[in-house]
RNA sequence: GGGAGUUUAGCUCAGCUGGGAGAGCAUCUGCCUUACAAGCAGAGGGUCAUAGGUUCGAGCCCUAUAAUUCCCACCA
C-alpha cells in the first residue's frame, strides 16, 4: 500500500479489472435474481450530479445484493432524446444556413444517427467513472433496433385494441422547435403582462360588452364572447351580436357556465383555436374555429394589417389600434403564468392540430391498483401521492410529434384504396387491395413511449426470452421525484398491459441536488457541480460517499465542494486504519473466532460490529443509505479506530505471543466486515485494500456481505472500562494537564475485579499513565469515580484545591438532576402502572447506582 | 386554486414502534503519542418554528398558525 491515499493511483486500474474479468455481467441461473434498470440519461448529455446520485443509489443496492449471493442485474442504457437532439441538429444546419427541410428527411435521419454515435458514449465513459457496477454488454438504446420492434410492436396493439386514435385537440405547440409537445414538457412561468379591457360592441348599436383579455392579439379568432347565464347584469342580452373589434366580424354573445360570474367583467373571449377551455365551449356551442396564429407563431392573414408579424410583437400594436378605434377601456397590470417550452424556453401556443393520443380511461385502472393494493410500493411512501393525482386526473396521452428523429409512427396510408392500418413490419403492400403506394404517417412517437416499456424492452421483448423470465419483473426503480408522473406511471401501466406482470415491486425516489445555497443547479445559472471535476480531484469514492452519507430518500441535497473534501477525509482514515492492521499482521495465522480465547476488548469490539452488521443490512433493505453509511462511519472511527486499535497496540507490542495472535485474528476479522460493509458505497479504495489482506478472495465485490459476527457470548461489559478512561482523560483536561505530561495513577477497584485488572495495561496506556498501582494514595490528587473503579491521579501542585472543589461540585450537581429525574418518574403512578417493566427497572437501577455515586462524590469533597 | 415537503447546535443534516437531544464542519483548550496533523484528547454551544391538544411521558402522534421550498392546475 502506497504511504498515502491517493484514489487516481488505482480507481481506474480496478474498475478496468472487474471489467475485464466481466464481473458485472449476469445471466439467468439458479440463484433469485434482483434485476434494476437504469433511468437511461440523454444519450448525447453530459453526466451531472443528478446523475452521479441516481446511479450511485442503484449500484449501492446492486452490490449489496450481488453480495449477498443474489443473481443481480443492472441494465444500463440510453435516451434518444429526439426533441433535444433534432433541436441540436437544426441549429447546426442553420449555421450552415440550411434547414432540415432542404437537407431532407432520410439525410437528417443520417445525420441523427451520425450525432448519436459520435457522442453517445460520452456519457456512458462518464458514468463508468463513477465506478457503477452495471452490466455493460447489455447497454441499451431507445433507437435501437430491438427496442424499436418493442416500440412497433406495441404501438400495433395499442392500435387494434382501438387504443390508439387520431384526433383534433388544442396541444401545447412550440413555434420555436415547431412541434406540438406534451404538458409535462410544457413549463409554466410566472410573468408580469397586462390585461386589456376591450369594448365589443352589440351589433345593434345598444351599447357594448366589455371583455378583459391577456392576449389582445387571439382577438382576431374570436368566435363569440361567453358570459354566465345566471349573471343577472346580461340577461336578456345573450344570443345578441357583437361586432369584433378591428375586424368588424359579427359574433354572438353566448350563454356558458365556463365563465365565472363575478370574475374579472363578467364576460370572456372565445377563441377555440387557440385556448383549450375556448375549444371545449366552441364544441358546446358549434362555433366556428378561426386560426389567427400561424406554426411560426406569426399572425395570419386574417389579421388585416397586423399579418405576418409575431404575436408578441404586435401586441403594442394592436392595443394601439384598438386605442384609436375607441375600444380600449383600460389596461392593468397583471401576473399570470404562461407555458413556455421546456427546451428552447420560447412561448408556447396552445394550437388546435390532429395528434395521435393513447386512451387512458383503461389504462391507468390497473396502474391504480397496483399501487393502491401495495403490489408497487413508493419510498419514501408520501410520492404515491403525486402518482395517484396524476393517474386519476390523466388525460390521454399525445404520442405525436412533428419532428423526424425518433420512432416513426407505424401508420400506413393506401394511396390507391385510401385504407389505413398499422404495421409492425415495413409493410410491402396494403394488406386489403394489396396496392403498393403506400404513404408512412410523418410523425414520430413522444420519447416517453419508448422508455415506458424500458423494464422489459431492454430484457428482449417482444420475443418471450430466458432474460424476461428471470429477471422481469425488476426489483426496484430508483429515480428523481421530477419524472414520476410521465415516466414512472407509463411504465406501470405498459408493463401491466404487455407483461401482465407490474414492472417493478419498489420505487425508491431520490431527491434532486442543489447547490449550496439549495437553488437547483442548471447550465443556465452556472452553478452546476461537474460530478466529474470531483472525481477528479478527489476520486470517484469521495464523491460517492458525500452523496449518500447524510442523505435522506426522496429529499434534496445541498451538494459543495466541501462535502467530497469532508468524504475524503474520512476515507483517508479507513485507508490508514487498513495501513495500521496490514503492518500487525506479520507472521499471522488465520483461525476462526470461535477457536480463540477472546478477552473483554475483544468482545467487545465483536459485539459492537454485530450491532453495526444488522444495522447496515437493516437500513439498506429500508433503502435508508445515508443510515447505514452514517452508522458505519460512527462503529469505524468511533469504536474501531478510536478505541480498538488504541486498545490492540499493547497486545500487538506486547510480549505475550497467545494475546498478539489473537487480536491479530479480531483486527483482521472486524477489518474486513468493515471493509465489505463500506464496498457498496465506496468500492474501489475498500477492493484496493481488501486484495493486500493477507486473506481475501478474488475480489470484495463478490465476496459475501457480512451477517453477523461468527462467534458467541459477546457481551460487552468492556464499556465500562471506556467509560473509566474517559472520565481519567476528562478530568485531566480540566485541570489543563497536558497531553505529553503522564503521571502515575492509584487505582482502588469497586467491582468488576477480573475485568478491570485485566484491563490494567490499557488504562495506562489510554489515560496518559507511566504506571498502574492497586491501591489508594496520600498524594495530593485528582479522584475520579466511576462505576467499577476509583483512580487517583497524583498531580501535586498542579492541583489546585478549588478547582477540585468545583470539579467535584458540579459533578455532584449533575448526579443530583438525575437522581431528582429518577425520582420524579418513580413517584409518578402513571409511569409505574403504565410503562414497561423494562424501563421502570431500569430506572430504579439508575437511581440507586447514582445514590451510591452521590455519597461517593460527597465523601471526597468533605475531604478536602 | 389544489397538493406535498421542510423548520433540531453558528453551518450541513441524522434522530427507530413515543421512553434521558446526536454526527460532521466551524469555535475554544491541550498534544507532532511509531495507522492517520487530512491526526489525537478534551470542552463549550439547542425553549427541537409558534400555540394548543392526546399521553404517565412528545423532537416524534393530532389540530391550528407562521416562514420557506417544490409539484400540479385552463381561471379570462
Amino acid at each position: 500500500m502506497n504511504k498515502t491515499y491517493n484514489p487516481q493511483d488505482f480507481e481506474q486500474d480496478i474498475y478496468k479489472n472487474w471489467i475485464a474479468k466481466n464481473y458485472f455481467g449476469a445471466t439467468p441461473d439458479n440463484r433469485p435474481s434482483y434485476t434494476i434498470v437504469m433511468p437511461p440519461p440523454n444519450v448525447t448529455g453530459k453526466a451531472h450530479i443528478g446523475h452521479a446520485l441516481n446511479n450511485t443509489v442503484q449500484d449501492i443496492l446492486i452490490r449489496t445484493k450481488r453480495m449477498q449471493g443474489y443473481n443481480a442485474l443492472w441494465v444500463p442504457g440510453t435516451d434518444h432524446a429526439a426533441l433535444a437532439t433534432e433541436a441540436v441538429l437544426a441549429k447546426k444546419l442553420k449555421q450552415q444556413n440550411l434547414t432540415k427541410e432542404e437537407v431532407g428527411r432520410e439525410e437528417f435521419l443520417k445525420l441523427g444517427w451520425k450525432w448519436y454515435k459520435d457522442y453517445g458514449n460520452i456519457i456512458v465513459d462518464q458514468l463508468k467513472s463513477l465506478g457503477i457496477s452495471c452490466d455493460w454488454n447489455r447497454l441499451a438504446f431507445t433507437m435501437d433496433e430491438n427496442l424499436n420492434r418493442a416500440v412497433r410492436h406495441v404501438f400495433v396493439d395499442y392500435y387494434n385494441k382501438g387504443l390508439i386514435y387520431k384526433g383534433t385537440r388544442v396541444v401545447n405547440y412550440c413555434p420555436n422547435c415547431k412541434t406540438s409537445i406534451s404538458d409535462n414538457e410544457n413549463v409554466h412561468i410566472d410573468q408580469v403582462t397586462n390585461l386589456w379591457y376591450i369594448k365589443y360592441p352589440f351589433a345593434d348599436g345598444s351599447g357594448y360588452v366589455t371583455v378583459a383579455t391577456t392576449r389582445p392579439e387571439t382577438l382576431f379568432g374570436d368566435t363569440a364572447v361567453a358570459v354566465n347565464p345566471k349573471d343577472p347584469k346580461f340577461k336578456g342580452q345573450i344570443g345578441k351580436d357583437l361586432i369584433l373589434p378591428l375586424v368588424g366580424r359579427k359574433i354572438k354573445l353566448i350563454g356558458d357556465e365556463y365563465c365565472e360570474m363575478g370574475f374579472g367583467t363578467g364576460a370572456v373571449k372565445i377563441t377555440p383555436a387557440h385556448d383549450p377551455n375556448d375549444y371545449e365551449v366552441g364544441l358546446r356551442h358549434k362555433l366556428e374555429v378561426v386560426t389567427c396564429i400561424d406554426d411560426n407563431g406569426k399572425l395570419m392573414a386574417n389579421a388585416g394589417k397586423f399579418a405576418g408579424l409575431d404575436r408578441i410583437e404586435a401586441r403594442p400594436l394592436i392595443e394601439k389600434a384598438l386605442k384609436e378605434g375607441g375600444f380600449l377601456v383600460k389596461k392593468e397590470k397583471y401576473k399570470n403564468q404562461v407555458g413556455t417550452c421546456e427546451r428552447c424556453g420560447a412561448f408556447t401556443e396552445p394550437k388546435i392540430s390532429s395528434q395521435w393520443f393513447v386512451k387512458m380511461k383503461d389504462l391507468v385502472k390497473p396502474a391504480i391498483s397496483a399501487v393502491k393494493n401495495g403490489e408497487i410500493r413508493f419510498v419514501p411512501k408520501r410520492f404515491e401521492k403525486t402518482y395517484l393525482n396524476w393517474l386519476e386526473g390523466s388525460q390521454d396521452w399525445c404520442i405525436s410529434r412533428q419532428i423526424w428523429l425518433g420512432h416513426r409512427i407505424p401508420v400506413y396510408t393506401c394511396e390507391n384504396c385510401g385504407n389505413v392500418f398499422a404495421s409492425e413490419d415495413e409493410p410491402k403492400s396494403c394488406p386489403k387491395c394489396n396496392g403498393k403506394k403506400l404513404v408512412q404517417d410523418n410523425d414520430v412517437l413522444d420519447t416517453w413511449f419508448s422508455s415506458a416499456l424500458w423494464p422489459f424492452s431492454v430484457l428482449g421483448y417482444p420475443d418471450k426470452t430466458k432474460d424476461l423470465e428471470f429477471y422481469y419483473p425488476t426489483s426496484v426503480l430508483v429515480t428523481a421525484y421530477d419524472i414520476i408522473t410521465f415516466w414512472v406511471s407509463k411504465m406501470v401501466f405498459s408493463g401491466l398491459e404487455f407483461m401482465k406482470k407490474i414492472p417493478f415491486k419498489d420505487v425508491v425516489i431520490n431527491g434532486i441536488v442543489r447547490d449550496a445555497k439549495g437553488v437547483k443547479m442548471s447550465k443556465h445559472l452556472g452553478n452546476g457541480i461537474d460530478p466529474l471535476d470531483i472525481v477528479a480531484k478527489y476520486g470517484s469514492d469521495s464523491l460517492r460517499l458525500s452523496l449518500v452519507s447524510g442523505m435522506s430518500m426522496g429529499s434534496d441535497i445541498k451538494y459543495s465542494e466541501d462535502k467530497a473534501k469532508e468524504a475524503k477525509v474520512f476515507i483517508n482514515k479507513l485507508y490508514n486504519a487498513g495501513k495500521f492492521v496490514l503492518q500487525n499482521l506479520e507472521g499471522m495465522k488465520q483461525e476462526p473466532l470461535a477457536n480463540l480465547k477472546l478477552a473483554e476488548k475483544d468482545k467487545w469490539i465483536l459485539s459492537e460490529l454485530d450491532k453495526v452488521i444488522k444495522s447496515v443490512n437493516k437500513n439498506i433493505d429500508k433503502y435508508t443509505l445515508g443510515v447505514a453509511v452514517s452508522n458505519l462511519i460512527e462503529f469505524t472511527t468511533g469504536k474501531f479506530c478510536d478505541w480498538y486499535i488504541e486498545l490492540a497496540k499493547n497486545d500487538l507490542y506486547g510480549s505475550d505471543a497467545e494475546r498478539k495472535h489473537i487480536v491479530q485474528n479480531v483486527l483482521l476479522y472486524v477489518f474486513t466486515d468493515v471493509l465489505k460493509l463500506f464496498h457498496p458505497f465506496i468500492p474501489f479504495v475498500t477492493e484496493y485494500i481488501y486484495m493486500e489482506l493477507p486473506y481475501h478472495e478474488k475480489t470484495i465485490m463478490l465476496s459475501a456481505f457480512p451477517k453477523k459476527v461468527e462467534a458467541k457470548s459477546l457481551r460487552n461489559s468492556f464499556d465500562k472500562i471506556i467509560d473509566l478512561i474517559k472520565r481519567v482523560r476528562a478530568a485531566r483536561a480540566e485541570f489543563n494537564v497536558p497531553d505529553n505530561k503522564r503521571t502515575k495513577l492509584y487505582i482502588e477497584i469497586l467491582s468488576d475485579k477480573t475485568l478491570v485488572k485485566s484491563a490494567f495495561a490499557d488504562i495506562v496506556k489510554l489515560g496518559f499513565g507511566t504506571e498502574i498501582i492497586e491501591k489508594k494514595t496520600d498524594e495530593k490528587s485528582v479522584k475520579i469515580i466511576s462505576q467499577v473503579a476509583n483512580i487517583y491521579i497524583p498531580m501535586g501542585e498542579i492541583i489546585d484545591s478549588d478547582k477540585e472543589r468545583e470539579r467535584l461540585e458540579k459533578e455532584i450537581s449533575s448526579v443530583n438532576f438525575e437522581i431528582e429525574r429518577s425520582n420524579k418518574m418513580l413517584s409518578n403512578q402513571g409511569f409505574i402502572s403504565k410503562a414497561p417493566e423494562s424501563l421502570v427497572a431500569n430506572e430504579k437501577a439508575k437511581l440507586q447506582k447514582n445514590i451510591e455515586l452521590l455519597s461517593k462524590l460527597k465523601e471526597e469533597l468533605a475531604k478536602l
